[in-house]
DNA sequence: TACTATGTTCCGTATAGTAGAACGAATTTC
DNA sequence: GAAATTCGTTCTACTATACGGAACATAGTA
């Protein structure tokens, strides 16, 4: 596998992950790569624009053409242009946050999201991940996977709360949960401790799974109750959404 | 130069500008690399979670990964929070489209956007690109940049509309005019035709230049008079932004 | 069933990346 | 203000690594 290459990306993502230019020395601590190596890679990113040293000083920094490059990724999926009228829905059916993720590898990462207009509202932001199997969103979107793919999860899950599911047949139990009912309920925070959500898978076109929408608050105030009749809105704007995507559901 | 790396990025920004899934044959006719070289850099950045295979397929797309990492980019520069507030005030101000750029090598990016409210209007794409000497918040900026600078720009300029500046000295004798007055004007599209704006360079910590706040519109709206009535809004807020950086300027 | 097109794997070879040391510039310490 | 430290940059000899051609596998097509 690529050496050179492999160590670049680890780089850029190193660089990405730190709010202040990097040196040279640090850098090469923090990848335990030589001196000369991340100089030599840092040179190749700069001469392909993705990387300027700060005037007068000789710290790196990326530019943002990796966000260039990311919009144009975010708008080839397109799903959040496609869900924002389903969203903005019903954000105002259930004044609660409302939330659009996808699945990356084995986490949720959030694509949009509606505030609530609520004082205590959970805070969360574009771009963050969390662990799927953690979220109302996730456990949706896990409803679709294939069992295999949920074997590749364990053997055992970590607990971020005393509610988290950290045996896989405790997480296979809820999505089948979800599976028959048709979207996901979260009445205690499995990943932060007082969030209560609830959410249903989007469906793209050939009935693959493109991502999920679902809204979350404080389950002071979403208790179960409250979340189950809220669940038909929100199962009402994740099939809109995939209608938007070109599919028009099983039955 | 490191190769394989510099081949990656190609690759990177081959996948992220198509907006299809491509195939491994496919890829290595664009980049002119052997099928081989092209899967192996495709498994290396498909084991970094960059890039996955459509199931059931072996078509090969980017993850939203690189998103996420443009997000965190944009971020720390944190110049769009820092100035929506004044982009806020001068679009209520004017009722014209008010952009947010920087500057990216020779080019202005679009980083935020306030759409005018008006329905002819000037249509541009947050994340775009646009030389910067033909565009007044480019030309803001241009005119904070030394002469060394200037002169890499040329020594001839592409010309896109019939008042595009081709010269490098009528360019130079625009930057003296906005150094002058404290803001650009270009009455008549330099880039695109019928477009008429007016911008204002933003200055960070240290005086160092941060980006550019402008307003843009049809020719026919917005003329030379109305312009310059406008650019003492365009100039606050292009101060109150580099306030929120933390500079206080000169004078 | 043969044929084409495309993805994947293998392997010997030469090139390209590696590490370490030396250099130079800037900053800090005494 | 000289010496010492720190950090970015350049150089070089070595060898590990990426390279490309070819063989193989897997569809999809005629």
């Amino acid at each position: 596998m690529d050496k050179a290459f492999t160590k670049g990306i680890r780089l850029i993502e190193a660089l990405a992950n730190s709010d202040r230019p990097r040196g040279v020395t640090d850098l090469a601590a923090e990848l335990e790569l030589t001196k000369s190596n991340v100089h030599r890679l840092l040179a190749t990113l700069q001469a392909n624009g993705f990387v300027q040293q700060v005037p007068h000083q000789s710290n790196y920094e990326l530019t943002i053409k990796i966000w260039e490059l990311g919009l144009r990724v975010l708008r080839r999926v397109d799903l959040v242009s496609a869900a924002r009228p389903a969203m903005q829905r019903l954000a105002e059916l259930t004044r609660e946050t409302v939330h659009l993720s996808i699945l990356q590898g084995h986490d949720i990462v959030y694509i949009d999201k509606i505030e609530s207009d609520h004082h205590v509202r959970a805070h969360t932001r574009i771009g963050a991940r969390a662990p799927a199997y953690t979220m109302a969103t996730g456990k949706a979107m896990l409803a679709q996977m294939p069992d295999d793919y949920i074997d590749s999860l364990g053997p055992d899950l970590t607990p971020y709360t005393a509610t988290t599911r950290t045996r896989l047949e405790d997480l296979r139990a809820d999505l089948q949960k979800v599976r028959r009912q048709g979207y996901a309920i979260v009445p205690q925070g499995e990943w932060r401790d007082g969030i209560a959500a609830c959410a249903c898978a989007i469906l793209g076109p050939n009935g693959r799974l493109a991502g999920a929408i679902g809204i979350s608050g404080p389950d002071v105030r979403l208790k179960t109750r409250q979340l189950r009749e809220f669940s038909q809105h929100v199962v009402s704007a994740a099939k809109d959404t995939s209608a938007s995507l070109g599919y028009f559901g099983d039955s």
